[in-house]
DNA sequence: AAGCCGGGGCC
DNA sequence: GGCCCAGGCTT
């Protein structure tokens, strides 16, 4: 470590002046007000930049300050975050802003150590807020950092380790330029997704090539280490589309579930000792209340999430008895098939309204 | 420290 | 089909 702090300002000054040749025009760089930087911010944890361009620019556009944020119902929040996943950060976001109205007189704090009792702003998004939107010299480390930072000091350990993360904000801190912070911590990230990619990273043509250990012993293409994949478990689930004069029964799942405030179509897991039908009926029942009439299979539906997959089996029902309730569940809803698209659905029931209005 | 939380881009 | 992504929260 000693040798790499000379290093520091070779690396600085190679890095911001190929940022500012290669910087890509982002919508949240034309105005970096703390309020887009900090709605950004939230959008990409764990989501790629050409996957936020469109959603930033919608969310702004809907929610153009933290007041309009504020007053704002859930739902009209998690609309516009529908098919984004990651739902708490929505939900944490609506959250925060009807703090920072309430409590900080509807500005963003400016220091690491307040940032980070907002709701949804961690170690990381405390560092990006306060340097790109505050000018203060914080350091970053998110997974383009890791990689860029494991492969020019050759870093062997295990990111996902403490005693590696630690040695990485370490270093993070050491290389953060004082007078230009945001746009060294931008250029960092830029080029861990621009040239220093995950695979065949752009190495010939890298700004810090020359002064990056593992491209001096080509182990570039090894760092930084990753851990054993595992096998997703894999789920057969029923749902119900339970019709009632032409109304269609949806409800909405608890706060802090899996797609924590989201609608969905009633339903849960299969048992392996019951049939699909059997299954539909006791779901709805234990979710809802009602009794119904299992008719014919609309559709199967595949889909992954991080941790699992699930094949979802799609019955057309017909209403019979009882009142609905939200027995397992935040609310239910009687609805027509029209106004399906005004409420925000998980990914897997989305496909499930393409079908039912393709099959309409 | 480990598990949980989505969905899509890319190879 | 697997890896990765401008991570944070909970236990």
């Amino acid at each position: 470590m000693k040798n790499s702090k000379p290093q520091a300002s070779k690396i600085q000054t190679l890095l911001l002046r190929w940022f500012r040749a290669n910087a890509r025009d982002l919508p949240w760089r034309r105005n970096r007000t703390p309020y887009a930087v900090w709605v950004s911010e939230i959008m990409l944890q764990q989501t790629q930049v050409a996957t936020v361009i469109d959603y930033f620019n919608r969310f702004m556009k809907r929610f153009p300050t933290v007041e309009k944020l504020a007053r704002a119902k859930q739902d009209s929040v998690l609309k516009l975050w529908e098919g984004l996943g990651y739902y708490s950060r929505g939900r944490n976001l609506h959250k925060a802003a009807k703090i920072i109205v309430a409590d900080y007189g509807g500005k963003l704090p400016d220091t690491l150590e307040e940032l980070q009792k907002i709701p949804g702003i961690g170690r990381y998004s405390a560092g990006a807020i306060a340097s790109i939107a505050f000018n203060r010299p914080a350091p970053i480390l998110d997974g383009n950092v890791i990689r860029v930072l494991c492969r020019i000091f050759r870093l062997k350990g295990n990111p996902k380790e403490t005693a590696t993360k630690n040695k990485l904000w370490q270093l993070a801190d050491m290389l953060v330029h004082t007078k230009h912070p945001g746009d060294f911590n931008e250029a960092m990230m830029e080029l861990g997704a621009l040239v220093c990619t995950p695979s065949n990273p752009s190495c010939s043509s890298c700004p810090l090539n020359k002064v990056c250990a593992a491209f001096k012993h080509n182990e570039q293409d090894s760092l930084p280490v990753r851990q054993k994949k595992t096998r997703l478990p894999h789920y057969t689930i029923v749902v119900g589309i339970v019709y009632k004069d032409n109304k269609i029964l949806i409800d909405k799942r608890r706060q802090n579930a899996l797609l924590g405030g989201l609608w969905e179509f009633p339903g849960g897991k299969k048992r392996k000792d019951e049939s699909f039908k059997t299954a539909v009926a006791r779901e709805v029942k234990e979710e809802t209340g009602i009794t119904i009439e299992v008719g014919k299979r609309l559709c199967i539906v595949k889909h992954t999430y991080s941790h699992f997959k699930i094949t979802l089996h799609a019955y057309v029902c017909e209403y019979k008895n009882g009142a609905a309730k939200p027995l397992a569940c935040d609310a239910v809803k009687w609805i027509t098939p029209k106004n399906l698209k005004k409420y925000p659905f998980p990914g897997a029931n989305v496909k499930i309204i393409r079908q039912l209005m393709n099959a309409v």
